[in-house]
RNA sequence: GGAGGGAUGGCCGAGUGGACGAAGGCGGUGGUCUUGAAAACCACUGUGGCGUUUCACGUCACCGGGGGUUCGAAUCCCUCUCCCUCCGCCA
């Protein structure tokens, strides 16, 4: 969420980030936000001077009923000043005619009770405007809240202006390319010949976009979850958490899902829940609501997951294999910085996951997102992709995103200096390490032989008991 | 699934519809005292919105969320959520 102090004092700089993205409905929804928030505040500015009023007269109008030290003839005196006062809607008038009473007036108490009530009866005329303002202001507060939860996140400075994912930065690859003396074969065909992947018997108990992983194919992906959070948590610091795959929908706004990508997401709907579409959900909101001390931070994490999601089907568009399914594992690196070290720790986020790669001997490179692909939440983003010889495709296996505080004002987590300053929003950062099908896909093409066979990266060799090689059985 | 009990500031814990943003204690910060420390004593110590003459002041809101009663609600009513205890079921 952006910070509606941001979009009123620059709204035209706001503007002009939201157009490198390319969003034309944002850019109405400023226009929107504006006047909502200016009518708003005048509603306020009026509203509260009437319940300042509300707030002093109803005290002294109270007191003054039951108060015994003052003969009946002095309240009966205030009492007639105050509601003549109300009367003309001069609520100052009537403040001060208890800081100066005038005289006495000859009365009973039934005459003075019934001036009260009169008194009283004008007090809640107060009390209805009140309301009805109040009312107002929920209303604008409702529409306005609206249009902000659906504001995409404005891109950094140093992201390339560009329209789509066309003009995306490619870097230079490294690992070595590999040479075949044959045709290399798509996993869609190398994964049923070897017996690890069973398509057919996956569509029969999930449907479409289901799949098994078989035998050697399951303990491979295994391994490989293995070996990404040994390498994680040991040799980067992150701690690895199990979180639950279903979350409320308080979590899936707070990581910026909803409202924009609710059609994406499975409902459970017995438990009122939605399924994980990434760790990263569950992780983002997992401070939600709290207030963390400067010194914890930067706090990193890790967690293995499923994924759920509904993948809108685009006609013949990645329908083979199981680079687009509906249910994946995916291992997520996530971090909760400080605002000045946000951008160095998306770069080593970026460089993790590459080193992740590079140890599985896979080439891959890095992608700069350009302006018009950043998506919802990023101020900036690089992808990486590793080569699948077999499709002939670099395959995005990792995202890495800073949201800077867009997601922290969401789920409002936030940070105590510890100089003792005002709390802030902190930074969060998320990073696939990594995705698990399509590096499975560049494993299983990159490493075949000309026997359909599939070696065994040495890095995962030690998680399947030093097997170094997956043949039929 | 059944029965009951709760939710108040960083924490613990009071709170008869009007002097309650909220007693008291703990913790924290500053100070007095002290050679130093402890103790003792004194002061300060929540978040957010809006405004202004913006390291300040004013005002409004916030006692789990939402709604209601009332001139006025932490306090009364309704409702939702969450937590706890006991029973049942269960990997």
């Amino acid at each position: 969420m952006l910070d509606i102090k941001l979009i009123r004092e620059k709204p035209d700089w706001v503007k002009a980030q939201i157009e490198k993205l390319g969003d034309t409905r944002a850019l109405e929804r400023i226009d929107e936000i504006l006047t909502l928030d200016q009518k708003r505040r005048e509603l306020l500015q009026e509203v509260e001077g009437l319940k300042s009023y509300r707030n002093r007269l109803s005290k002294a109008t109270g007191r003054l009923r039951g108060d015994k030290r003052m003969a009946v003839g002095e309240r009966m005196a205030i009492a007639h000043a105050v509601l003549s006062a109300l009367q003309s809607g001069d609520y100052d008038q009537a403040l001060a005619v208890f800081e100066n009473p005038p005289p006495a007036q000859d009365t009973d108490d039934a005459g003075f009770q019934d001036t009260m009530n009169n008194v009283f009866a004008r007090m809640k005329d107060l009390s209805d405007r009140i309301g009805m303002i109040d009312q107002q202001v929920a209303d604008i507060d409702a529409h306005r809240q609206e249009h902000l939860l659906w504001l995409p996140n404005l891109p950094h400075e140093s992201v390339p202006v560009a329209a789509s994912e066309e003009d995306n930065r490619i870097h230079e690859p490294h690992g070595e390319m590999p040479h075949f003396d044959f045709e290399p074969q798509p996993h869609w065909d190398l994964g049923p010949a070897l017996g690890i992947i069973d398509f057919e018997r996956g569509v029969k108990l999930g449907g479409t976009r289901f799949y098994i992983l078989a035998g050697m194919g399951a303990r491979l992906q295994r391994a490989l979850i293995n070996f990404l959070l040994d390498e994680l948590i040991v040799g980067h610091g992150f701690q690895e958490m199990y979180v639950p795959l279903m979350v409320r929908e308080e979590a899936m706004y707070g990581s910026g899902q909803f409202p924009k990508f609710a059609d994406v997401s499975y409902r459970v709907e017995e438990a009122e829940t939605y399924m994980l579409p990434t760790a990263e959900v569950a992780i983002a909101n997992m401070l939600a609501g709290e207030v963390v001390d400067e010194g914890q931070l930067p706090l990193a994490y890790v967690a293995h997951t499923p994924c759920f999601r509904k993948e809108k089907m685009s006609a013949g568009r990645d329908v083979r294999g199981i680079k687009r399914v509906h249910q994946f594992e995916k291992v997520e690196m996530f971090r909760f910085t400080r605002p000045e070290e946000s951008y160095a720790t998306l770069e080593e986020m970026t460089a993790i996951a590459e080193g992740l790669c590079a140890k599985l001997g896979i080439p891959y490179r890095r992608v700069e997102i350009v302006t018009g692909d950043l998506g919802f939440t990023a101020t900036k983003k690089y992808d990486v992709e590793m080569w699948a010889p077999g499709c002939q495709e670099w395959l995005e296996v990792s995202s890495c995103s800073n949201t800077e505080d867009f997601q922290a004002r969401r789920a409002n987590i936030k940070y105590k200096p510890a100089d003792g300053g005002a709390t802030r929003f902190l930074h969060m950062l998320n990073g696939s390490g990594l995705g698990i099908p399509r590096t499975l896909i560049a494993i299983m093409e990159n490493y075949q032989t000309v026997d359909g066979w599939i070696r065994v990266p040495e890095v995962l060799q030690p998680y399947l008991g030093g097997i170094e090689v997956i043949e039929p059985r």
